[in-house]
DNA sequence: AATTAGCACTCGATACCAAAGAGTGCTAAT
DNA sequence: ATTAGCACTCTTTGGTATCGAGTGCTAATT
């Protein structure tokens, strides 16, 4: 039912819309690439191709444009492919020359994939949640606060200050920093119990009221987890010039999209967890301010543990045969760069 | 040369379009509003409005539209304003929801800020070079890693890793914290001279290689400081439907703008030092991007230290009358917000 | 001297029509 | 199974006529 023909004709179909943005007539396709048979031929195949739901027409005598199907299969049957080398010694230079800290190095790498592929990068930055814990520190700022430092063991951080009743000095923050860090090994932010804070209370009973506060403090922080803002996106004003931005309905859906998050963050997460790229197109999108779009998304890791994800937001005729080799090394670069010495030399 | 008359035809011309988006007509100006005099009388004025530069026409026989000079003398002689219960109220309840964290918390009013305007906000955080330092505390993270935290007056904290040679414990770099923060007091993160590292390593001798590094990171990050991104940006989605954004080259040139952000974070570091809000018009930027914009921005302060800026961007025609003082009265309540005891008790 | 009725003029917007052209599906011939 | 040929569909483009909003100017009026 689907022979090799027609099979490349499809494949060569999707390649020139993705290259034109314009539907694909069977005269084009004849001409421009060696079918060997007339455009008639073509366009009894091109009907099939239609009936079977890979293709479709704007209006009547308009040439053909890929439906979601037609992607979806195009992109499935893609082979591994390589970035052109240029374009590989450039993130790495920009690697190189990225600022201090895993955020400033994301944004780096993903305003520059942008101007390379003119499509829109979304990032899930790395977060205290995942992984497990590994230190903790208290810091006096005032009479009353204290600054929490926590680290997990892929070398994230976040900070909080608490408030607390009881007066304490340096030191005695010092001891309980300590015993966090000794009791921490293994356990995530989530599995920190009331059982768990009240073994620390006996062992350190002149510091109970400090240590409940503490306890609640993280409690409350992690309920307020999803509400921290842990996504970012940079480029859209290079994907804006493709023609089908000229569109400003499309432009005001993808832009709201962008901004109300949350559709996008679940499909990165969703790709969080996948060991190869995830290639989301159109209507597999559970949002209609998507359905003009594709996106390419795989996740970056830290000493083998995947703790963010970077995807590439384009249009549905986006070059995938382009951006899912770009994205699998880019994540790749990127998580070998957060791991490696030089990274932490520099102060990551 | 501007009789009242005519100052209240140019108020009325400005008023109509801000509320339109269309070019006014005389016609339309003698009927909606009580001059007493027929359109004849008004066009004279228009002309005479035009020839000194505070009207323009889009074509011979189209209404005017306001120059550059009109919305300023406009923006200029707006009566100190107050805005409407409801959203002083709504800005109110943003705020005691908020998350946690002073980023947080400016990324939560800006939101509901610029969907309460349509306009977009743009936002310069904290960071830790405004002000003078107060604390410093070191983390021992690996054996060869150690965490730096910094925290100034404002209690805006900052923290980089740095790499040691030397091994050392975590007694010791308590001791070392202690001795930094009691060095620290008045000093701004600029002012760390190599003469200061040097007399504190003649005070802890045996630490001398840490401080060392120490200090070489720390000044390695102030040259990075340029670099970070201190910049936020919400609400574009909201602002794209007004009728000028339906010109595509226009919604390109602003997204653009905001993305190079340069010129927007130049103008908002002038509003910082200013006292009152800032308000900047079209060929006011120097950017060819903001021609078509308007910008009203105002500092919020950490006890009584400016410490950011808080703006909004939109069209030229701009409602100034109500974003104004919307911007001053948030400016305002952010800054008592994030200084007062309910913040700092509820972790910021 | 200021105001205004009146009018000619400009220019954009809209509608309509014709012609051109791109592309298809189908039929019949190869 | 392929393809030449053709009728048909639909969009695009350009031209033209018309409408109407709005102006500037002149001359009359207050």
């Amino acid at each position: 039912m689907m022979d090799t023909r027609k099979k490349k004709i499809l494949e060569a179909a999707i390649t020139h819309y993705i290259g034109t943005a314009e539907p694909v007539s069977s005269k084009v396709l004849s001409e421009k690439y060696r079918f060997d048979v007339r455009s008639a031929t073509i366009r009894n195949e091109l009907n099939d191709l239609e009936k079977e739901g890979y293709l479709s027409q704007l209006h009547a005598s308009s040439g053909r444009i890929p439906t979601d199907k037609g992607y979806r299969l195009f992109v499935d049957q893609l082979k591994p492919g390589n970035l052109q080398g240029d374009q590989a010694k450039l993130m790495k230079q920009t690697l190189q020359l990225a600022g201090y800290g895993v955020e400033q190095t994301l944004v780096q790498v993903s305003t520059v994939l942008s101007s390379l592929i003119n499509y829109t990068t979304i990032v899930l930055t790395p977060n205290i949640y995942q992984e497990t814990l590994k230190i903790a520190h208290l810091i006096l700022v005032d009479l009353d606060r204290i600054l929490v430092v926590l680290l997990n063991t892929a070398g994230i951080n976040a900070e909080f200050f608490v408030h607390i009743q009881d007066r304490v000095d340096q030191e005695d923050l010092n001891r309980v920093s300590q015993l966090l860090t000794k009791k921490l090994g293994g356990k995530s932010m989530t599995s920190l119990t009331d059982e768990w804070w009240l073994s620390l209370m006996q062992e350190l009973p002149d510091l109970k009221g400090m240590l409940k506060n503490l306890g609640e403090s993280i409690y409350q922080l992690v309920q307020q987890q999803t509400k921290k803002d842990q996504f970012f996106t940079r480029g859209f004003s290079n994907m804006i010039q493709l023609p089908e931005f000229r569109n400003i309905e499309l432009t005001q859906k993808v832009l709201t999209a962008l901004e109300e998050n949350k559709v996008l963050v679940a499909v990165l997460n969703e790709a969080l967890r996948l060991p190869e790229s995830k290639v989301s197109i159109g209507g597999e999108f559970f949002d209609h301010n998507l359905q003009e779009c594709g996106l390419v998304a795989s996740s970056y890791k830290i000493d083998d543990e995947p703790i963010g994800v970077i995807g590439v937001l384009g249009p549905k005729r986006m070059d995938y045969s382009v951006v899912v080799p770009m994205i699998q090394h880019v994540t790749k670069m990127v998580g070998d760069y957060l791991s490696s010495a030089h990274f932490k030399k520099r102060g990551g």
